[in-house]
RNA sequence: GUGGGUGUAGCUCAGUUGGCUAGAGCGCAGGAUUGUGGCUCCUGAGGUCGUGGGUUCAAGCCCCAUCACCCACCCCA
């Protein structure tokens, strides 16, 4: 075997797969009640919906897409997150026309080229939620509180709750123009990649790990308080929310998201204790995004969370999560008559419900048993070739080790009532 | 893309200054119990020592390269 996965991608395989399902079955679950629908879009999208929908001088878009020309000529992406296709499957099937809010959740693999390290891989699944149409800052606070429920849900309590507000193109502008004039004096003190987002994305020196330019911004001015007054009342009114469910956070004017395309509302929810990448759920407001993209103006709020993050902090919480289920019984078999039998009352007893195994290694009667053992069978059913004749079977309960005989004429429905 | 660490059986790991047929525990298979699990005991299967070069009489061990994994940087979920 030479052939391994690719770097940076995962098999997902039982017992592991199992606890992924739970997990997406509790997201489901949930957001059923906070009435957002599933939508599935493309994993691979034309290229130019993520460069002009998440921003050409992004890392993501620079540097970390799988892109590659199709055999029509046209450059596509694996897609490296979510809401970019979102928004233009909502565009596209024109969906402002309904009645608003239009509310989504998805579940799907999404692919960065990256140097894998703890809770990040080339491909990677993300649940996420958008939602379109309203720029009402209840749904800023629902989309925060569905995604902190949600974590809770699954057991999880050492999570801390950022937030932060990056105002809209208006007040930027004049934040941008008080921002650029102070680091002018920091110029020479900057690192080159800050250099360069001077230019063209200062905002992101703010979260720069970078010693000499986190310094530098230390004293700097902070979009919080250059927000218009819109922008102000906004973010205002999201605590409003928060506070009313007396939901904790902190507030931190450093997090200023990796993406273009954020407006105002922009948190993270951290969980202390995972290493570097510490973020399992991430989002913000992005009112712009639906006109960057070409269409209209639709505002938009949402999150994102790392299925692999999230799993990471469930080990580390030691959240519970289920494994195979037990075995209701195992057939044990003694000659080839009785296997034949078996397999018709196994299928029988599948049918309605019973979790069941049969033999398929021709294992001797003991080794039989003990394969049952390892399954956890509650109960072993144990045919005998030369009894089947007598119309008779052996039923043993694998907790206290008691049997008796059953007969083989409505063998189903005798197990059934000792099951029970 | 950069830096550091690791790579020996299915899993977790030993392997002494390079020296004979590479080990243990767990797991797996069979048996002790000629038709019955969990405990115990016995036996067995299973290894290109990540891969490719090199040094040497001799390499799991030393050197180089390469790949993968882990951790961190950048960045992000």
């Amino acid at each position: 075997m030479n052939v391994k996965a690719p770097r940076g991608t995962n098999d997902i395989l039982p017992p592991l797969s199992l606890q992924w399902q739970y997990v997406e079955k509790v997201y489901r679950d949930l957001m059923a009640v906070y009435n957002y629908h599933e939508a599935r879009t493309p994993i691979f999208e034309y290229t130019e919906l993520f460069q002009r929908g998440i921003g050409d001088t992004t890392d993501v878009v620079e540097k970390e897409m799988y892109t590659f020309t199709d055999k029509g000529g046209r450059s596509v992406t694996l897609r490296p997150e979510g809401t970019a296709s979102i928004v233009r499957a909502f565009m596209e099937n024109k969906l402002y026309g309904q009645s608003l809010p239009v509310k989504f959740y998805y579940i799907g693999p999404m692919f960065r080229y990256e140097r894998p390290q703890a809770g990040r891989f080339r491909q990677f699944h993300q649940l996420g939620v958008e939602v379109f149409g309203s720029n009402d800052p209840a749904l800023d606070a629902e989309v925060i509180i569905l995604g902190i429920n949600y974590l809770n849900k699954l057991g999880l309590k050492n999570l801390q709750l950022y937030i932060n507000s990056i105002g809209c193109p208006e007040c930027r502008k004049e934040y941008f123009r008080v921002f650029r004039t102070y680091l002018e004096d920091y110029h020479d003190v900057l690192c080159k990649d800050c250099q360069g987002r001077l230019e063209r994305n200062p905002m992101r020196i703010l979260d720069c790990k970078e010693e000499s330019c986190s310094k530098a911004v230390k004293e700097a001015p902070r979009v919080l308080d250059y927000l218009c007054d819109d922008c102000r009342e906004h973010f205002e009114e999201v605590k409003v929310y928060l506070n009313n469910l007396g939901l904790d956070y902190i507030i931190d004017p450093n997090i200023v998201r990796g993406l273009d395309y954020y407006t105002n509302t922009v948190f993270e929810v951290k969980y202390a204790g995972l290493g570097a990448q510490d973020t399992v759920l991430a989002g913000g407001r992005y009112n712009g995004l639906a006109e960057e993209l070409g269409g209209k103006a639709v505002p938009g709020v949402g999150f994102a969370m790392g299925m692999e993050r999230l799993m990471l902090t469930l080990e580390k919480e030691s959240a519970e999560l289920p494994g195979e289920p037990d075995l209701d019984l195992f057939i044990v078999t003694i000659g080839d008559k009785a296997k034949k039998a078996a397999f018709k009352y196994i299928y029988q007893l599948r049918n309605k419900g019973y979790i069941s195994e049969i033999d398929y290694m021709e294992r001797s009667v003991k080794s039989q048993m003990k394969a049952a053992d390892r399954m956890n069978a509650k109960y072993t059913v144990i045919l005998v070739e030369d009894e089947l004749c007598k119309g008779k079977a052996i039923l043993k309960n694998m907790q206290n080790g008691e049997q008796m005989e059953i007969s083989l004429d409505n063998l189903v429905e005798e197990i059934e009532e000792y099951i029970k």
